[in-house]
DNA sequence: ATATTAATTGAACGGTGTTCAGTAAATGAT
DNA sequence: ATCATTTACTGAACACCGTTCAATTAATAT
């Protein structure tokens, strides 16, 4: 059971040639061609071998979406950061968005095995369990940013964590629905830039009218 | 080839039946289940007699997508009219997380598989085709009306369509998250509430700062 | 009653995920 | 270095899947 030995070094490696050639039928065959014997010719082995490293085919495609998720919080990082707290979070949207344009598959799998997959534990509660999740605490830093230098209002029900998923919430709305709906459109992302300062702007500071009391409704 | 003989009356019954089961299917076992040889089993057909109504399985659960969206269109406006046009707008997405929530299945299917499927023509504008889309066109008469009497603000770039394109992407965003990341969570509508009255101020009349040049990047 | 058309099916093909007994390879102990 | 034991690997099989097609039955038109 040591991870360092040699044993244990070649099964983590035989573990992510199984991701990786996954990726790759993914990426090049679509979604759709992705089987255990299509990963077992690609990667030498036979069909049964892959069992000795995946439990089943759904263990595979969660190791894919966990790496896809890697890939998406380092994404969301990869832009010129020399720029002011609300063009970052602006920023850091659109990246959100490109990453999605760039990864369809990846990006429409992530969020459709989440539904199949248990990434919740009903014991925990949602605040707690999404401070584990690296993408939407990057969000979140560039949220608190903005409550700190006073840019956004926040109330004790809706704080930097609400205004946070809500971020996500917009953003991820943007990127699924050019996926799906808008697929062949091309898409503009200053309209999308638009967007995401409209956003920004209902949660700042103006002279607003005051709020009308969301509880009208059950 | 007439539609009211009694022969194509009978074979659109056995349409409408194969659609049903298939829905059924899915709602109670989950879309993994569903499988030609389980609809022909609940229709007491053959699973060969199936392709005589529909060309493939994918043609099944594009015919089950199209039902879909007819039921979101009438969920849409499922809740009580008499509410002034700044709330209409606001229960009018409250109405469209709760469908998702309701049908989950449902929901996540009509949107996966239109990332498969083509519901977009690229000879075509996005606009063009979305006006075609029922369960949009609803939305977009709800920001019709808050363009009409002045309650949002619209420039040349930016009009009543891409509003409603931004309601329905925040609303989205909200329904496939909390289907998918938080799909154990309680869901609190009050907070969503909160969430589409800040999406809605950020397109009301404020003094507002001068928005930053959305074209700063490219 | 007969010819024609449509509807239905059983059997098959090639694919899938998965299991398991059996074989080969690597490891640990002597 | 030899042997015993654990680990890795595989071929064959099972039960499913979507789909096709020749053959058969039912419905319609003449």
């Amino acid at each position: 059971m040591d991870i360092d030995k040699p044993r244990s070094r070649r099964t983590g490696r035989i573990r992510q040639a199984i991701i990786k050639s996954a990726v790759e039928i993914i990426h090049h065959e679509g979604f759709a061609a992705l089987s255990i014997r299509r990963i077992a010719d690609a990667i030498d082995y036979s069909p049964a071998s892959i069992y000795e490293y995946f439990s089943n085919k759904e263990a595979i495609i969660a190791a894919v979406c966990e790496e896809g998720f890697t890939r998406l919080t380092t994404a969301l990082t990869d832009y010129p950061p020399q720029i002011d707290s609300r063009m970052a979070v602006r920023e850091c949207g659109v990246q959100y968005i490109r990453f999605a344009q760039a990864n369809p598959d990846y990006f429409l799998l992530m969020f459709s095995m989440a539904a199949t997959q248990v990434y919740s534990n009903p014991e925990e509660s949602l605040e707690h369990e999404l401070r584990r999740s690296p993408a939407f605490m990057v969000i979140h830093a560039h949220i608190q940013v903005l409550v700190d230098e006073g840019s956004v209002f926040v109330t004790p029900q809706y704080g930097s964590f609400q205004i946070a998923l809500s971020a996500w919430q917009m953003v991820h709305g943007i990127a699924m629905l050019t996926l799906t709906m808008q697929r062949n459109a091309p898409i503009d992302y200053s309209v999308i830039r638009m967007t995401l300062d409209a956003w920004q702007r209902g949660f700042s500071y103006t002279e607003h009218e005051p709020q009308k009391n969301a509880s009208d409704f059950q």
